[in-house]
RNA sequence: UACCCCGUGGUGUAACGGUAACACAGGAGAUUUUGGAUCUCUUAUUCAAGGUUCGAAUCCUUGCGGGGUAGCCA
């Protein structure tokens, strides 16, 4: 064994791990896995278990590994190319499960072997019941449930019975295999599940070979014990399957494996839904436009916003595990994502609401070039020449020609500087005929460049960021915001009402900025800080050689408020 | 109103019977050619009541609050 670190503060999975592996549990080994049906796409949610999976076996490497299982034991829900983003996603956060490929579907046949040892051990029966019977012999939560009329077939009976249901003697609902547990257990799950059901769909993988399908209650745990699982963890929702899952693992000889289950709190965040359900409605009906829309909290969707493998899975260590059912700040993502891109982003001036501003005293027809650093935070990454001439544009909201208490950039008659220029004062408000300012007219001091400091002369306190007019690129920009205006849209809906009406009305705007002309060059899928603005990333669907379209990652936090 | 799980600053977590701490968020300052970043300081916490103990966030009891569960979904 090779580990370990100075072992800050283990969550209760992994102390109960460590606790396994120093008993000697399994020979020392933790085998994990990630088990996603394929019937849609991954969202940051199944990041929290994805890196939980399969960051156990990192920490536990080279004793370790983590398979990727697809669950896919309802052919009429699945997809492959929902398999096929789920591995896309899987890759993207970093993970890899090397030859640990899995479908449930693998197993059919000897998940049918286990069922009929089931019934041999009169533990499985057929039950020829309609759902609703079923359904209404299960009893309630507060009333015992009642047994079938099927429940004491022979066993000789079972048998042929499912033989033939696998054969495909009977149309869908027909008959049902179903666990002979505890009609009367205060756990339903224990009140003879179904295990098998008659389904005559064709599967992505196994085709039409089979008309009937294991149930997931049925096919999870002995699927983990097949794989030599050590440690099969899930969410919460899966706390009252536990003692079917055990009643399985100890029903079944012959099993290579005796896996166990633990549950830990799923991901809830604000300002958006989680359920596959609630996502799926609001690509469906339009919402949004796609799954990878950047304003959804599926992977595909962040990816494309711009969030980076790193943020999520630095995020996803910072959340923590319990099984507190928690609600965790849109905030402590995007500091995450801050902190990763401030890092390794190359800065940029883009001017989003342009202003112009003509430098009176400076050469008509001149161009010359400033050299700027491309990320203050890395010398490596080198520096860039940016032009600079009479005619340029700063954001209007850096101009106000009434300020605000405390507002230090440029107002009439004051000075700020030009990032990396020099300063200029404001001499002249230019106004259109219904008073709209359309331009700035101002002179620029020679005396300040590189920085310098005319001393005797108030102090300049703000510093903006500039792009040359003439040589401005014209570049699209999503703007991106929160999905939704309140922190709980489901919560908040109710049962019955309707989450879509708390969606933000301003999650996208679209702008033509002015950019500084090297953002021309900017490869599809490259991230970028637009000085004092934000973090953008060049849309790898949309843009083009030579003409870039930006999301909008996240913003820049901004120290200063205007206050109304 | 059955059973199971869970309650620690605003949020997320740590403290494993022995000084309640960390991160985010908030506030103040320093610094800065980004009102960013960085650095310093700071506000604010054990659901309640009993019990056990020299000592309880931690163990026990009760109450209160939250979540989950009645698919031939996963």
């Amino acid at each position: 064994m090779s580990e370990t670190a100075p072992a800050a503060s283990l969550d209760f999975i992994r102390e109960m791990i460590a606790a396994d592996v120093a008993a000697g549990r399994n020979g020392g080994q933790v085998i994990t896995r990630f088990p996603p049906e394929p019937n849609g796409y991954l969202h940051i949610g199944h990041a929290k278990s994805i890196c939980l999976n399969f960051g156990l076996s990192q920490e536990y490497a080279p004793h370790s590994r983590c398979h990727l299982r697809f669950d896919d034991t309802n052919p009429t829900k699945e997809e492959v190319e929902y398999v096929e983003s789920i591995m896309e996603d899987v890759k993207w956060l970093g993970f890899d499960w090397g030859t640990h490929l899995f479908y449930a579907s693998d197993y059919f046949e000897k998940l049918y072997g286990f069922a009929v040892q089931l019934i041999e051990k009169g533990l499985a029966y057929v039950d020829d019941q309609t759902p609703e019977q079923i359904r209404e012999s299960r009893g309630t939560l507060t009333a015992p449930g009642t047994a079938s009329p099927y429940r004491d077939r022979s066993a000789a009976e079972n048998k042929d019975l499912f033989a033939r249901m696998r054969a495909g003697e009977f149309k869908n609902g027909e008959k049902v295999l179903r666990a002979k547990i505890d009609m009367a257990s205060p756990n339903m799950n224990l009140r003879d599940p179904v295990i098998y059901r008659i389904m005559h769909a064709h599967h992505h993988r196994t085709g039409d070979a089979w008309c009937i399908y294991p149930m997931y209650d049925y096919a999870h745990p002995l699927s983990d014990a097949l794989e030599g699982i050590t440690h099969s963890l899930c969410t919460l929702e899966f706390e009252h399957h536990r003692p079917l899952y055990e009643w399985l693992i100890n029903s079944v000889d012959g099993l290579p494996g005796a896996p166990y289950q633990r549950e830990f709190a799923r991901l809830n965040l604000t300002y958006t839904v989680m359920s596959k359900r609630k996502l799926l409605r609001l690509v469906k009906d339009g919402l949004v436009h796609g799954w990878d829309d950047p304003r959804m909290p599926t992977i595909s969707g962040i990816r494309r916003r711009g969030y980076t493998p790193a943020a999520i899975r630095a995020f996803c260590k910072a959340i923590g595990l319990t099984k507190y059912p928690s609600l965790t700040e849109l905030n402590l993502l995007e500091h995450h994502v801050r902190e990763d891109l401030n890092k390794h982003a190359l800065r940029v001036y883009a001017v989003l609401k342009p202003i112009k501003v003509v430098l009176t005293n400076y050469p008509e027809g001149q161009v010359e070039h400033v050299e700027v650093p491309n990320n203050p935070e890395n010398e490596a990454d080198g520096k860039r020449q940016v032009p600079l001439s009479r005619e340029l544009y700063i954001d209007a909201d850096d101009f106000m020609e009434t300020p605000v208490q405390g507002f230090h950039r440029l107002v009439p008659g004051g000075e700020v500087r030009l990032k990396y220029a020099f300063c200029i004062i404001c001499q002249e408000v230019i106004k259109d005929a219904q008073g709209n300012i359309i331009e700035l007219r101002c002179t620029y001091d020679d005396a300040t460049r590189h920085g310098v400091k005319p001393v005797g002369r108030p102090k300049v306190k703000g510093t903006i960021h500039w792009v040359s007019a003439a040589q401005a690129a014209d570049i699209e920009l999503r703007l991106y915001d929160k999905l939704f205006t309140v922190e709980q849209p489901d919560e908040q809906a109710g049962e019955d009402g309707d989450f879509t009406q708390f969606l933000n009305p301003g999650s996208l705007e679209t702008v033509i900025a002015k950019i500084e002309p090297s953002i021309l060059t900017a490869k599809p899928g490259s991230h970028y800080q637009f000085e004092r603005v934000g973090y953008f990333f060049a849309d790898p669907k949309d843009s083009q050689l030579g003409k870039p379209i930006f999301n909008r990652t996240v913003q820049l936090k901004d120290g200063f408020v205007v206050k109304k």
